[in-house]
DNA sequence: CGTCTTATCGCTAATGATTCTCAATTGCAC
DNA sequence: GTGCAATTGAGAATCATTAGCGATAAGACG
């Protein structure tokens, strides 16, 4: 019954992936793959979508679904817990926020309301200062 | 220069669709318009979808991205300003519920990390008595 | 009530994001 | 080295959603 590690091999393009990520910016999958390619690398488009979803289940990094219904990836700092952001919804640049006594009170609404196996999703996005000097967003 | 009110016209299947949103699930459009379609109604799925999209620019419905990407829907209760709420995974009920203080709090990260515009989004999700009773979720 | 204008319909084709298929590669244990 | 299963890359397939378009009917007017 143990299940014997399914053996993830570190090949050339999750290296690449894993470099890539190396920044503080949430990009959707292709942007990521476009990045990448302009780098020179010759990786497909599959194989980013393999690697950013394997690397969030590791926990290696965190995805959000914007507004628009796509998913957003980016690394996320080292030891990782359960944690938020502020992103940027123009360039994506995001910092991590902490919002003490949420969980709590995520579990006692839950509870006052006979569900269970919570959880619980908060995004607060706005316009960097970078970006509002640009005049983008 | 001025914009006429655009003229909305409550066709039949403008009526039907408000008729059938009058509950407390949240449902993909998809799922709406099979409803529909199930007591008899000949709505087209363009049509639900277009009629969701315009009830929730006026407010009128609300409107979630699940973590699958998908859009729910739902009518949402009377007056309505801003609010949250704690959803079924497994069959889309859902309560609104309260976040006192959040809003302070999100506009006061906004600022301590100079992004403007903040907005928000919390959503809870959970499995309801009922889902957990059938096993399901 | 009949007519006219045009918002709205419903169908189908088009998009866009993401996933799957499958032959060709290639880590990596022996 | 060898062998084989894990992984890749390119394109086809899938899903949700949107756009295009001729047909229909809501609502204003006489």
């Amino acid at each position: 019954m143990n299940a014997p590690t399914p053996a993830p091999r570190m090949t050339r393009q999750r290296r690449e992936i894993l470099d890539a990520l190396d920044t503080r910016d949430f990009r959707s999958a292709q942007s990521w793959h476009e990045r990448l390619r302009a780098e020179g690398s010759t990786i497909g488009l599959a194989t980013v979508y393999r690697g950013l979803q394997a690397l969030a289940d590791q926990g290696e990094v965190d995805a959000v679904v914007s507004e628009s219904g796509e998913t957003l990836y980016r690394r996320c700092e080292a030891g990782e817990e359960h944690h938020h952001h502020l992103r940027c919804r123009s360039c994506g640049k995001a910092v991590e926020i902490d919002v003490p006594e949420f969980e709590d009170f995520a579990h006692r609404i839950g509870d006052a309301h006979g569900y269970g196996d919570i959880r619980h999703t908060i995004e607060l996005t706005g316009v960097c200062p970078e970006c509002a000097a640009a005049g983008r967003g």
